[in-house]
DNA sequence: TTGTAAGCGTTATCAC
DNA sequence: GTGATAACGCTTACAA
């Protein structure tokens, strides 16, 4: 198989196969094969790709229909080293994505690219944990701007690995009342995505507690997860708002096998619960196979399931979740705003965006 | 929500927002910085971050350590215009990937990084064409190589776009017998990774038939997916050659809804069957459900089902699927080296690689 | 509007 | 081994 997980042995080696210098009888350039042709400067083939750069329309049209009959498009290195913008998103993602994450970059790879940006991928080590090169790594790329997906990158080292970029943290703080960043984090200095987790929450509960449950359980996912404690934690207090008991808490780690086994744990060894919250679909779907065929219980009659993300899989007739949406496309035409802002201004003072969420009810309540 | 997918609208305009020229004292850039603190010349400081090349020992580790402390790491961009390596590899997915395609993203991406190339991801239109300017665009960030995910990559666009380039075009042809690609598609061209469906259909055959099982159907793919067209072809060639009579085949697009419909379909109107392949997991469990819920059939008592691809939710229990693996660990790896193959010798005529698939055995067929 | 020339950050070549 | 120097392909003052 392939090789260990460091991102290059030695460091920033190049990949080593000399590319034959062309003994061409003096290179000319494809750019000024395309001037020549013209009949125009090098100047103004450059300026013909650039719509707002001065040049008359002729030339422009006929630059660039010869530029066509070429091949020729400008190079990206080349742009990138004289106007400092890359035209590059670094993304940083988990080894292995989720479905989450997954339709995520989907979407907004999809939205980059409509703006002229592409995506570069970067990915954590296998248990999430970010090899420490890897940001050195990504910063040689010079990305105009950097998403990061992960729950484990220590934004200090962010920082430090972006102080002048543009770097977009997601996913910190999740509510309005959320006591925010610690100073000395270095966090508070990066724009971010405030998911509103409430109103899902809020409608969820109301929706079993109108069926008479009472007796909740949350099915946490990784404990560093933003996603996850601001889960709980609304949970709790939306559940003593309406003066109920609060939720049992048993460990996971957003995956399908803990989410399976965990509830098993709850409804064996523990207390049980008449409605169970999942930090996210998958490990709800967990839940629910665990339920029905290891324990034997009915969903909805017996115990509700709830799940957070409202992934494609969440649809299937098989678990038929309900659960609490996030909208991808709102939330990557949120990120990807805010990259263009911070991109406008460098210097402005941290932005923070916020989305909410709502539930979509299916058949594993009621 | 965000804008209409062509690539940009004004041909490889760039991103408007003017880095304000820094007025420095005569800029001295962090390169030169660091050269100066070493006392060595800048190409040395080049040097120090290329293992091969001759810098004695201690001035290297002096320059990496100063390096380090400021922060600095050698800049792609100028690297690729220097050397012609980007140290990138394009990759163009669908505008929504399925599971079997994010996984493949995933270990692709990560098998890459450990290589020392970064990822750069493109999107088809949302109905998985081409946007014909894609090529041209993703040309412009000159990657190392190119690989292609999507069915619908005309390979002549390929092959102008990316002449003196690098591409591995997968999934094509998928059987050692299969007549190959005309020669005037320009697809003989290309690198490819040939997956051999054979024996993982023989032994689900194989299998099925010990149970009894006589009447085969195909729950098809997109027609014009390589994966689709090998699987059919292989199953009924298998088929035949055990004198059982062809399978019935039944439109579909991968995708669950249709895997859901086409199986109801099947077994309303049509002949129904004894034993069912899917194209992929993803209508497997589409025909599951159907099977299940719609039609009231026990699976595996009444019908089997077998799918292709073996993605993590094959082995959720509420599906539990007999599936054929392709190995994406085993794929990936040998994807890439067939991209380090090709850029260690542009020249060498076109390689094909082959990888096996086998049954993984679950509970949806008996 | 247009062309000329300098410069972006890096590495290869070539002398020493 | 090492340092100057000339590319690499592009954009942008600046001058015309």
């Amino acid at each position: 198989m392939y090789r260990p997980p460091s991102v290059n042995e030695s460091d920033f080696s190049r990949f080593e196969a000399p590319v034959a210098r062309e003994d061409q009888p003096r290179g000319q350039s494809i750019a000024e094969i395309v001037a020549d042709r013209a009949k125009v400067s090098r100047a103004a083939v450059s300026r013909a790709f650039n719509p707002k750069a001065p040049l008359r329309a002729d030339k422009r049209e006929l630059v660039l229909r010869i530029a066509e009959e070429l091949n020729y498009v400008p190079n990206m290195a080349g742009r990138a080293l004289a106007t400092q913008r890359s035209h590059l998103v670094g993304v940083v993602v988990p080894h292995v994505c989720s479905p989450w994450e997954s339709l995520e970059i989907d979407a907004l790879t999809t939205a980059l690219q409509d703006r002229g940006f592409a995506t570069l991928l970067f990915k954590t080590r296998i248990d999430r944990s970010l090899d420490p090169k890897l940001l050195s790594y990504m910063r040689a790329y010079n990305p105009d701007s950097v998403v990061v997906f992960t729950e484990n990158v220590p934004p200090d080292q962010l920082h430090r690995a972006f102080d002048q970029a543009v770097p977009v943290y997601v996913d910190y703080p999740n509510e309005a009342t959320d006591p925010g960043p610690p100073p000395e984090s270095g966090m508070h200095r990066f724009d971010c995505l405030r998911v509103l987790q409430r109103d899902g929450i809020e409608q969820a509960v109301a929706l079993l507690s109108g069926f008479g449950r009472r007796r909740f359980a949350y099915l946490a996912g990784n404990p560093k997860a933003q996603a996850n404690t601001a889960r709980l934690r609304t949970l709790q207090q939306v559940l003593a708002a309406r003066g109920l008991p609060p939720a049992a808490v048993v460990d996971g780690d957003f995956s399908y096998q803990r989410g399976h086994d965990a509830t098993i744990e709850l409804f064996r060894a523990g207390p049980g619960a008449e409605a169970v919250f999942a930090a996210n679909d998958v490990s709800a779907f967990g839940a629910l196979d665990a339920l029905r065929q290891a324990l034997g219980r009915r969903v909805p009659e017996d115990v509700s399931v709830v799940g957070f993300d409202d992934i494609d899989q969440a649809a299937w007739r098989s678990y038929d979740l309900t659960t609490i949406k996030i909208d991808v496309e709102e939330r990557v035409a949120t990120l990807v705003r805010l990259i263009l802002q911070r991109l406008q201004n460098r210097g402005a003072p941290p932005m923070t965006e916020t989305i909410r969420t709502k539930l979509v009810v299916r058949s594993t309540v009621g």
